[in-house]
RNA sequence: GGGGUAGUAGCUCAGUUGGUUAGAGCGCCUGCCUGUCACGCAGGAGGCCGCGGGUUCAAGUCCCGUCUAUCCCGCCA
């Protein structure tokens, strides 16, 4: 019986297949008879005669139910949103005051005369359309099939597969072979930690799931592809944010026989082709260049948003021999005094400066020394300090003006300049809050920054540390210098920075064994044992005629939310995890049984909870 | 690991200096309604005020703890 009953379901929607779907129908189809499927998306009884908008992944028809016939009458009846049915009608013409300009198809509807009820839902336990923006992401999660059945969300996964649409189309004009690299890969305990993964043929050896394809791309190069790229699964264990998730996936691609010119050429290329193809906007090119230093000196981060103005200033100078000891403390060690002026930002309440002072403070600072010309005259806490010279100088070169608020850092440079930088953005948020800076949704300021350090010296392991990676050559004339001075050389790295957001980065490679080695083992101080261990293939592979290669890596999910103009990578994400890693849904991960483990040779030590 | 914010009806939120029976909008249920498109109108149901403890004659409200979510720092290309 219950299979009969399936049967006839299944039957059912064969006989009511459908012939458009639910943005289709015109006026020119008006008097042909069409059949619809999809979701109820709202029903509006009138008593007598009854709409039903029937809503599909691509759009929505309004279905009218006309009074007289009785059986479909109680059959409407029935019906609730969220619902599946197929309709078959008339399509008819709307009367001109009837018409629905909001929608696609508004200058039709579909006239009943069959209905097929192919399963009925449930009340959603949260609204379907975008009130729901504001509904507990952790109840959407649960629910994210009923989720992404909202249009808005259905029309962002579209939008992700325009994107990578977009991508392979340009990668393949461009000579690119889609290479697939193997997600069981080995442990390498160098930067991110790392999703372990047991061996039970290899009693405790273990599988790392890979940050990135890195090593094997490079590889590629030396077997001669020339050109790869892949849209890759990568995976990090660590603490997770808006715009981070355990496993994202990046656009990987490594090429050889090039330059740093030429990569930006290749990418700026792909991000006109991206952005004309899924928004229809022309991307200018070239892009703005700023070298790493510039970035941090002007911007006080190393992906700057130019979308506004806000530049931090060098105070040194104008302080150079100020009573105020906290200015010249920090110059006469050596360090630097920054300043910015929060343009009109003089109106901040007291919650706000607060807030300001404690996000300077979470980056190492004391307090947020600060100026307000307020009403004609200036308000600060150290004005007493500075001299009527200092005073001139700061106007002058600051532009202060009335409504304005200075902030000041001293410190080493990089700590004032990455101080001023959080707070700039900050006061930024402000500002636009109270109307006083506007950023068009619509602008996209691509941006290279480059020359960055290829090293950086880690206070805690004492040594210097690759700051993008230990494979990033250095810029040529910068060789001799690996020796006297690692610090100042500079890596041929480069990082595309859209709005303030990192897109991606990567750097031409080091193809040369020897200089390979001397990185490893001279400059970074590994051991010759781990480096034999960890990457004696990639040493031995750079014997046998490695090209000069470089490479670079896109966060896709990041992309995609900056074309959807979304805040959360999550959104652009179909089944994204929750903040401790969770997937909702699925409610995983789950807890393994005894046997798993045991094949796995593994035993689980639960942490003490006090 | 640390800090901020939030947790009250299915959803979003209000709830005064602690004071009687905890409210609103949406959704849901019932009825009415022949042109709506967020239909309208009338009525109704629905609450462990996250959980545990404390202060008090009295706690949604104050205190302590705890859990959950989220944002940030640490961490992470």
């Amino acid at each position: 019986m219950l299979v009969y009953q399936e049967q006839a379901v299944f039957l059912a929607s064969f006989i009511m297949k459908r012939t458009h779907n639910c943005s289709q129908l015109r006026k020119s189809d008006a008097g042909s008879t069409a059949t619809l499927s999809g979701w109820v998306d709202s029903v509006r009884d009138h008593g007598g005669i009854l709409f039903v908008d029937l809503r599909d992944r691509e759009g929505l028809t309004q279905i009218v139910l006309d009074p007289g016939n009785s059986e479909l009458e109680a059959q409407f009846g029935s019906i609730k949103p969220e619902s599946v049915i197929s309709v078959q009608g008339k399509v008819l013409e709307r009367v001109s005051e009837a018409v629905n300009p909001n929608l696609d198809t508004g200058s039709i509807e579909l006239h009943a005369s069959e209905l097929k009820v192919l399963n009925v839902s449930k009340t959603p336990p949260f609204p379907m359309d975008d009130t729901a923006d504001k509904t507990s992401e952790d109840l959407r999660m649960t629910y994210r099939y009923l989720d992404l059945r909202r249009s808005s969300n259905l029309k962002l996964l579209k939008l992700r597969h325009q994107t990578s649409q977009a991508i392979r189309n340009y990668m393949d004009e461009e000579g690119f072979l889609d290479v697939e690299t193997p997600m069981l890969f080995k442990s390498t305990p160098e930067g991110a930690r790392e999703f372990l993964v047991p061996s039970r043929m290899n009693p405790g050896a273990f599988y790392a799931l890979p940050q990135s394809p890195q090593q094997y791309k490079q590889m590629l190069m030396v077997a001669g592809v020339e050109r790869y790229y892949q849209l890759a699964r990568c995976f990090r264990d660590e603490d997770l944010r808006a715009d981070r998730q355990p496993e994202f996936t990046q656009l990987d691609i490594e090429l050889s026989f090039i330059d740093r010119e030429d990569m930006y050429a290749l990418i700026e290329g792909l991000m006109q082709r991206v952005w004309k193809d899924v928004l229809g906007v022309e991307i200018k090119t070239p892009f703005l260049r700023m070298s790493y230093f510039d970035a941090m000196n002007r911007f006080g981060v190393d992906k700057p948003d130019m979308r506004f103005e806000m530049e931090l200033q060098d105070c040194g100078e104008i302080f150079q021999n100020s009573g105020f000891k906290v200015f010249k403390g920090a110059l006469d060690a050596g360090g630097a005094v920054k300043a910015f002026n929060a343009k009109g930002l003089a109106d901040l309440t007291q919650g706000e400066l607060r807030d300001l002072e404690d996000a300077a403070k979470s980056l190492g600072a004391k307090g947020l020394a600060f100026i307000k010309s307020e009403g004609g005259e200036w308000k600060s806490p150290i004005l007493k300090f500075f001299s009527d010279e200092e005073k001139a100088a700061l106007k002058e070169s600051l532009q202060i003006e009335d409504g304005d608020i200075v902030f000041f850092a001293a410190s080493d440079w990089e700590q004032a300049c990455t101080i001023l930088g959080r707070v700039r953005l900050d006061a930024a948020k402000l500002l636009i809050k109270r109307g006083k800076l506007s950023i068009d949704p619509a602008a996209y300021k691509f941006l290279w920054v480059i020359e960055f350090p290829l090293m950086l010296f880690d206070e805690e392991a004492g040594r210097y540390v690759a700051s993008h990676h230990p494979f990033t050559a250095p810029v040529e004339e910068d060789i001799p210098l690996l020796d006297s001075d690692p610090k100042a050389v500079r890596g041929q790295h480069y990082d595309l920075v859209l709005n303030g957001v990192e897109l991606g980065g990567g750097s031409i490679r080091i193809h040369q064994p020897a200089l390979q080695k001397k990185v490893f083992e001279e400059v970074l101080k590994i051991e010759p044992d781990v480096v034999e261990s960890r990457f004696g293939y990639m040493l031995r592979a750079f014997e046998y005629g490695a090209p000069p290669h470089g490479g670079i890596a896109f966060g896709l999910d990041r992309m995609v939310t900056i074309l959807g103009g979304r805040s959360s990578i999550r959104d652009v994400i179909a089944f994204p995890k929750n903040q401790k890693g969770q997937e909702m849904m699925t409610q995983s991960p789950g807890v393994a049984t005894e046997k798993q483990l045991r094949d796995l040779h593994i035993k689980t030590v639960l942490p003490n909870k006090k």
